[in-house]
DNA sequence: CTGTCATTTGTAAGCGTTTTCATGATGCCA
DNA sequence: TGGCATCATGAAAACGCTTACAAATGACAG
């Protein structure tokens, strides 16, 4: 099963000993020196054609892999990138860093993640991994962080943040595009088709600014009409599908539900479908729903889903690209704004003709 | 922003200059010699509880993140684990990596992660690109993997394979439950329900063994039941809803169309509802429709669907801990098979009574 | 008070690369 | 043909840490 395995060094993988093939065997079956193996690998052009024949054909007959933290350590450079990301349990982060490895792997980079689950504490213990594995550069989503988090990032070292366009006060490149608008423009189209009593179940704000973005997009769009969100009307929740019925629930036991509700993702607004369905309602004809993510599966559902869409995997591209950009030395323009445009289907339609504060069902068709 | 930094080794971040904590800087402001430091910060109990405070306290104060690289290397042990996975954009394998990368932070371990997207040869330059990251184990998924793959691998180095129990002539340790045995169990129910006629749209099954083995599974069944599955009423697609949508208006069109579709995942299981839907026909008043994987998304669904929950969060756990216990030298227990139960829900029923041959709808309620 | 042993700490030798610097070879022009 | 760049190659010094081994310290019994 193994390539051919002559005698070199010995490496202990714990009571095996398994021969491990290192630059000095290279050499040595290419009659050259270390370096020049090293050269004819790394810097093809700074060494003769026919020696680096010899040193590949070498290399490949002695099935070399190379060791990655010796190259690490006496380069200065690990060869890989990390991601600091909420969960991989949403497929939005999923597709995003799915894509970015990928987009790694073709300029020769890997990738090391780590998952902070919407926590301070295990953000911070989650960089301050990535930094001690010697990663050449980071994605971040969103710019909330810590203190103590961005106290732990180097100045200097490459480091992007997805999930938005333009931080306040944040130095760092943004990939993404803009939440707030985004919401806005979901809100209005909700204002356009008549809606007066318009909810919001969104994301929790604490600490996450494209939550907290969303929300300012919905008030903006209200207020534009001269509405807004009282309190009653606008529920914080955990991005779930859980959540999101029970805060669909809450509101339609209001004395006065809205006739419209816009979710800060889809999972949230899934979860608020279902609620709706539950009560006997139907959507988009008793009550407009909106979600936020694009999710696939909820694109083909019944009813197909209106949201915004969420450029997720080119973000992970352009991060990929722009991080390793950077790591090289270069100084890549500055990312340009991405697209969030939101995607009519069918979870939205006019209001229903009855009277405010009707209960639910049963009252319709005034 | 940065911790305190004291003139130390310089490291140079492309232009950009910035003082980095080495050991030798906690050792001179502790008062003691490296490697005591690497004593104190690695084996505390082998240091005098007086010292050891004295170099935590340093370390703390200087900020000392240590270099992996300088550590890897001269531990032979780099503290990372690989993943290497067909995608991450398919929400089971991600939630499979999310659970497993939590597990290994648990233990102090990194996760690289690779994607190979069911292409062979990908997969062996994934593998590579981990094996030259000198990772300290590897998650497999499934054991059907080129001869090179296999052969990369170094004996001795710690590595699972998931998704399944039991692997043919597969050394490794595995980690799953029995595809096989559970699409049998799916297919049966559909049997006991009175179908008679029963397709399959099954995922590509070369270079797959997981595809594999649930095809052989539903074959199991149906020839129990005198049944079989003959060329037409099994169609191999790619994991994705559109193929599933395909795949299932190929079974429509049929002389005489089956009357249940066991499908080989959960994506072309909702591909083959929405087809459904569009034909007209009900689910599963008409036909049913079967799933694998038990995504949440479809659970709620409308009609919610009938599949086989598939542990994945439970293997990515269970993995982290083998591959560790592993590369620390134990010899854990071989891993218990994992349970992946039938999970009836509203997308089978028994067959609608029309004669066999009729074309779809219309000719119900005989 | 001295010898032995256990325990704690320091010294220094790697770990497998990359990279600087020096050396030797080669080509070119006068 | 001699001298001077130019270029390819090799020797050896890092890179920052772990760890075997040696040394030093202290405890305890004779």
């Amino acid at each position: 099963m193994c390539p051919v395995l002559p005698a070199g060094r010995k490496i202990a993988y714990f009571g095996w000993v398994i021969a491990r093939i290192g630059i000095q065997e290279v050499a040595e079956a290419a009659g050259v020196s270390v370096a020049t193996v090293s050269r004819a690998l790394n810097t093809p052009g700074r060494v003769t054609p026919a020696l680096r024949a010899r040193v590949t054909e070498a290399a490949r007959r002695l099935g070399y892999l190379g060791n990655g933290a010796a190259r690490a350590l006496a380069s200065r450079r690990s060869g890989a990138m990390g991601a600091l990301v909420p969960t991989l349990d949403n497929p939005v982060f999923a597709a995003c860093i799915d894509a970015f490895q990928q987009r790694l792997d073709a300029h020769g980079t890997s990738l090391l993640v780590a998952t902070a689950g919407y926590d301070a504490a295990a953000e911070t213990r989650g960089l301050r991994t990535l930094l001690q594995r010697g990663v050449d550069g980071i994605l971040l989503v969103g710019a909330a962080h810590e203190p103590e988090t961005w106290a732990l990032l180097p100045p200097g070292l490459p480091a992007v943040v997805t999930w938005m366009h333009r931080a306040e006060g944040c130095a760092l490149p943004c990939i993404g595009f803009d939440n707030q608008a985004a919401a806005a423009r979901m809100t209005r189209h909700l204002v356009e088709l008549g809606h007066r009593r318009i909810a919001m179940i969104a994301g929790q704000s604490r600490g996450n600014d494209r939550a907290a973005a969303r929300i300012a997009g919905v008030r903006q769009a209200l207020a534009e009409a001269g509405l807004s969100l009282s309190p009653p009307l606008l529920a914080e929740r955990a991005y779930t599908v859980a959540d999101g019925r029970a805060a669909m629930e809450a509101l339609l036991t209001l004395p006065d539900p809205p006739s419209a509700v816009v979710c800060g993702n889809d999972h949230l607004a899934f979860g608020a479908l279902v609620a709706a369905r539950r009560a006997g309602l139907a959507v988009p004809d008793d009550i407009s729903v909106t979600g936020f993510d694009d999710l696939d599966f909820l694109a083909h559902g019944e009813p197909p889903l209106t949201t915004v869409h969420v450029p997720a995997a080119e973000m992970g591209r352009r991060a990929a690209d722009h991080l390793v950009a950077l790591a090289a030395g270069q100084t890549p323009p500055p990312p340009a704004e991405l697209e969030a445009p939101v995607v009519l289907r069918g979870t939205t339609a006019p209001p229903a003709h009855r009277q405010p504060g009707a209960a639910a069902k049963g009252a319709r068709g005034a």
